[in-house]
DNA sequence: GTACCGTCTGTAGCAACTACAGACTCAAGC
DNA sequence: GCTTGAGTCTGTAGTTGCTACAGACGGTAC
């Protein structure tokens, strides 16, 4: 499997496929004569593995402690729940701080009476107390 | 007012509002003998309107845009509003998908029997199909 | 005078890509 | 056989919004 092949099978930018390489989060894979990548089944795996978790909002960090958890399959999976869970902190969390700011930003629009700038409550409230 | 003071005065960092104005958000206060920037009350109410924008969760660029519009005070303050309106169909839109990610995180983290990693369901949902 | 803090400029780093530049390879059509 | 276009290669720089230095200088308290 070339490169292009292997970022359409996954929805993934070649440049991104590159990426991953260079960060050592996808191994090197076995190259043609001209040089090209050449990928087989277990890279499409592994990156399949990437995306889905960064699809769920893990970052890079994470997924790269989840490949390696995976990788160890007689190990209990205590670790790849806690990881999970604390990332499920981190969502709600910010879910959380979106749905204060919308609060706020929702009130400052509903004070617009749309007169002019000079009277505008939206400037006003981020102006100066 | 040394920078110190300003940046204290509306909860910045010192690098933060130098930032600022090297990105042109904050124009350059004069200087004392010593080559300190002095700023004054204009500058206070300049940055205190920077970072509340940015608290509402505004792009550097959209509280550029919102100074400009607010320095002409004849203006009608459409075009605040609709900066604004944008941006809340934004917060809207990524609460959504927090939302949705959370449930299926949750989804994900509920199917884990926390026994070995090879039966590991969370490992097993990322893993190819 | 000597600590110790604040300030100065300039540069590099963070996450997670994305977008080039400039060279090469390959497959299809004429 | 030759050209055209698409795909690939490496390497570097850009994105957002800061943050963290390094190394030099200024100001103040004891």
């Amino acid at each position: 499997m070339k490169i292009g092949e292997l970022a359409s099978a996954t929805a993934t930018k070649v440049e991104t496929v590159r990426y991953y390489e260079k960060i050592g989060l996808l191994p090197p894979p076995a190259r043609t004569s001209a040089n090209y990548r050449a990928y087989g089944t277990e890279h499409l795996a592994r990156l399949s593995f990437i995306r889905r978790a960064r699809d769920l909002g893990f970052t890079l960090e994470a997924v790269r402690e989840l490949l390696t958890l995976s990788d160890d399959k007689a190990q209990s999976c205590e670790a790849v729940d806690g990881i999970a869970r604390v990332h499920l902190n981190d969502i709600d969390r910010k879910i959380g701080d979106l749905t204060a700011l919308r609060r706020e930003l929702d009130r400052v629009i509903g004070s617009c009476r749309h007169g002019t700038v000079a009277d505008c409550k939206i400037i006003e409230t981020l102006g100066p107390r």
